[in-house]
DNA sequence: CTAGCTCAGTTGGTTAGAGCAGCTGACTCT
DNA sequence: AGAGTCAGCTGCTCTAACCAACTGAGCTAG
């Protein structure tokens, strides 16, 4: 007689407590709290004893909340209110990239399109606009990255981003500067993963150096084309190396939104079940 | 003896098998399967069979994964290949911008802007490069908004989120139309939830047809107007009715990257857990 | 013979209790 | 006084049962 899988509840919940709605309820409690990022959660007992649910839905909750970057648990030391960073979007944009060009789609192309999209749109509201200090930062970035170039190039991307970050800094809105760094690192992720052909570290520095250049000088046409300039250089290292020809997309369809129940295998279906 | 937690397993695997790592089994299956939207996965029993983990450790990856939009599961039916949408992201986001408010940050301006930033770069490139289709697709968006506004303004929303929709599918991105609507929606879900004043119909569908004719003309310097245009009544109508100054912001810090442990309660500590 | 219903079997959803593992702070021994 | 130990929190994993949603085969009524 131990898991007899009753419900001994405090009457008057509905029973069928979807943990959808366990998830809401934990959110309300962090949003009716208006408690800040880092600040602790009820511990699991806790939370139970509160939500009238078990340990088990109560924890699917906190994983799946945990997964959105709206709380965070540490083992052995407590559950918190998470730093609602954008790094759940990163991993969600990064695995449906890759799963994506893995299905032959140009995803990652998209994905850059999509930065270049955003950066053209930004870099000519921050021409001439920045202040010198800003200026001079992104100077010794630059400086930085070419001595990294000319030495085997470690740590060359870190720098790239932290060129990126320091550009947009400038627009005094921390969700824009979180959302453009989530895209470059989803974006350096996948083609890391990838194994793509990493830039010609020369060519990328004097780019870097025009974006700066054209942005001190003021010329908001200039700092576009020269954004412009710089993604189109990675994007033509980006289609270079693609074996797939890009009519062979779109197979393995067969329906996909009806897909059929397990047991009755289709095609292709369940042929890691056993492995 | 009932559980006695003991660990039966096929040897060979590591004892401390974090949930993390059968995420990452789990989306590897994924991907070196290449399977597309839809297509069925392992039925509970058989992940615990392949992954060697129990069924509850199983379901909270799982869980963990749905929240993420890379797994779609139907209750009796059996568990699939997620959609990818950016529905997590739009949530993500949302309960961002909400928690933001809560705490008295301009999180709602900001992520207008975003949007802005994004449509006005996006928007010149589309002028007088869509085709008729399209123009005319926009045409009759643009008249069922004046026919809503006039009749009480049941469903303008849904008629406004469509021809944003509509206007950017001409540049041939999934991904970029997938992430503008997702700002949308985030920004829509979280205006409507603070209850914050709606926009005039009116005006609204003025802005919206200077928008079409801007891109109609090819005149992209226009068609940014029309859209800044747009974007600042929106934003006038957000920032009217905030009681709080923004200097007032960023208060409640504390140190918050090292939170107290459960059972000292700091300054505002777990006034949740007994409720 | 067909339309509809019922029921068995599948799938995921929830509950329960026990033991495992990480961390902290107080207590104890040197 | 300092260092090691241990009790006690915390979250993590496991097992085992039952609940609920859904499908499809088979039966029944028309």
């Amino acid at each position: 007689m131990s898991g007899r899988g009753g419900r001994a509840r405090l009457a008057g919940y509905p029973l069928a407590m979807a943990a959808r709605e366990l998830q809401e309820r934990i959110k309300k409690l962090i949003v009716d709290g208006r408690l800040p990022s880092g600040a602790p959660l009820p511990t699991e007992p806790a939370l139970m004893a509160h939500l009238g649910a078990s340990r088990n839905s109560v924890r699917e909750a906190l994983k799946a909340l945990q997964a959105m970057g709206i709380v965070e648990i540490r083992h052995g030391f407590g559950t918190y209110v998470g730093a609602m960073s954008l790094a759940p979007m990163v991993e969600g944009l990064a695995f449906r990239t890759v799963a994506g060009h893995h299905r032959g789609e140009d995803s990652l192309l998209q994905l850059l399109e999509l930065r270049e999209a955003l950066e053209t749109g930004l870099i000519s509201r921050l021409a001439g606009k920045l202040p010198d200090r800003d200026l001079d930062e992104l100077d010794a970035l630059v400086a930085r990255m070419e001595r990294q170039a000319a030495h085997g190039g470690d740590g060359l991307a870190e720098t790239d981003r932290a060129f990126h970050a320091a550009l947009y800094r400038g627009l005094d809105n921390a969700l824009l500067g979180e959302v453009l760094e989530a895209f470059w690192e989803a974006f350096h992720t996948v083609r890391t993963d990838l194994g793509g052909a990493p830039q010609d570290p020369e060519t990328t520095c004097g780019q870097h150096r025009d974006i700066l250049d054209a942005v001190r000088s003021g010329d908001s046409l200039q700092a576009e084309a020269a954004i412009r300039e710089h993604f189109g250089n990675i994007r033509s290292r980006l289609s270079a190396p693609r074996p797939r020809s890009s009519q062979e997309r779109h197979r393995e369809q067969e329906d996909p939104r009806t897909p059929r129940r397990h047991g009755e295998p289709g095609p292709q279906g369940r042929h890691h079940e056993r492995v």
